[in-house]
DNA sequence: ATCCAACTTCAAGCCCGCTTCAGGTCAAGG
DNA sequence: CCTTGACCTGAAGCGGGCTTGAAGTTGGAT
């Protein structure tokens, strides 16, 4: 199991296999997302490890990673060979956090929803559908919980200047 | 309560109370997502409703719609007053089923996690982590629910010839 | 009457994650 | 050898959701 000349693919081999699109894993590997070797033709050819780590980019980017982010979270698992457990377990705890909070926060939608749905509210005198000052878009993107306070109560709910998103 | 001069908000106003940008608000407002009268000097004057309607928008936004989507939402909803429970109700029942999937797909994902943290796997010799046909690309965005098969095993895992992504 | 912050429009720019295009090169089968 | 399809690069384009900039106008306070 020395490699071999038939570990390397091609970009088209890699895509047929990966499900992505030539141009695609052209733009992960400038982004050093993936790697590859040249021939002496200048065409690349790929390890078999390569698979792996689109496998691992989809994943994260599910978890709602940016491209960036990945690149940051692959530099610490190792280029060539499959990962090992405690490699793994750093990553992974992350991801499961990012999921988890992301799942509390749909939950929390979907029961200021089912509120509303029962109360017949939007009448916006005291709905909960609603999030005046948007206090949570520091937190980041998908961090916004919503819907705090109504707007019709008082003169001014806004907290700083930073009225940016 | 007669609607008097004081109900109507200057874009910054509406700006500073929503939270949101004032180069936001006539973004919206040249998607239709919201509507103002102009004063004699052609100044934008928001109704206090286009409050309930960007509250509306961010809410939808945050279920994952596009503002494409969201203006058709907004077109089922009455302009310039609260919705009653019926409007709101086929509204919130279609977010419901949105924050749905998107709960069980996390669920799905966390669950794989789980299963290659605890084998400590990655080793990609049969680790779930890997979805070689992308199978669920056609699905659409946020749809592709992870990691089927092992690719080091057959030569042509793949289905169709649509490789993209 | 004057000032100045807040407003106006329109066009262009930005970020992300790619795709598409143009113009050329490589490599494997006949 | 020749063809043909897969490959190469760099630049540009796209869609979504805005922001920024330039150049000009409004309106409320003094």
């Amino acid at each position: 199991m020395t490699p071999s000349r038939h570990d390397r693919l091609t970009i088209g081999q890699l895509a047929e296999r990966s499900g992505l699109a030539t141009s695609a894993l052209r733009y992960y590997e400038s982004l050093g997302l993936i790697h590859s070797e040249r021939t002496t033709g200048n065409q690349r050819r790929y390890p078999r490890a390569a698979l792996r780590r689109i496998a691992f980019v989809r994943a994260a980017q599910q978890v709602g990673l940016s491209l960036e982010e990945v690149r940051t979270a692959l530099a610490r698992l190792p280029e060539d060979r499959a990962p090992t457990p405690r490699d793994w377990h750093s990553v992974a705890s992350t991801w499961q956090h990012r999921i988890d909070r992301q799942i509390a926060e749909l939950q929390m939608m979907k029961a200021k929803l089912t509120g509303c749905i029962g109360c017949g509210c939007l009448s916006m005198s005291r709905c909960a559908l609603y999030n005046a000052g948007d206090r949570a878009a520091a937190a980041g993107p998908g961090a916004r919980y919503l819907l705090t306070r109504d707007p019709d109560d008082g003169p001014e709910p806004v907290v700083g200047p930073e009225r940016r998103l």
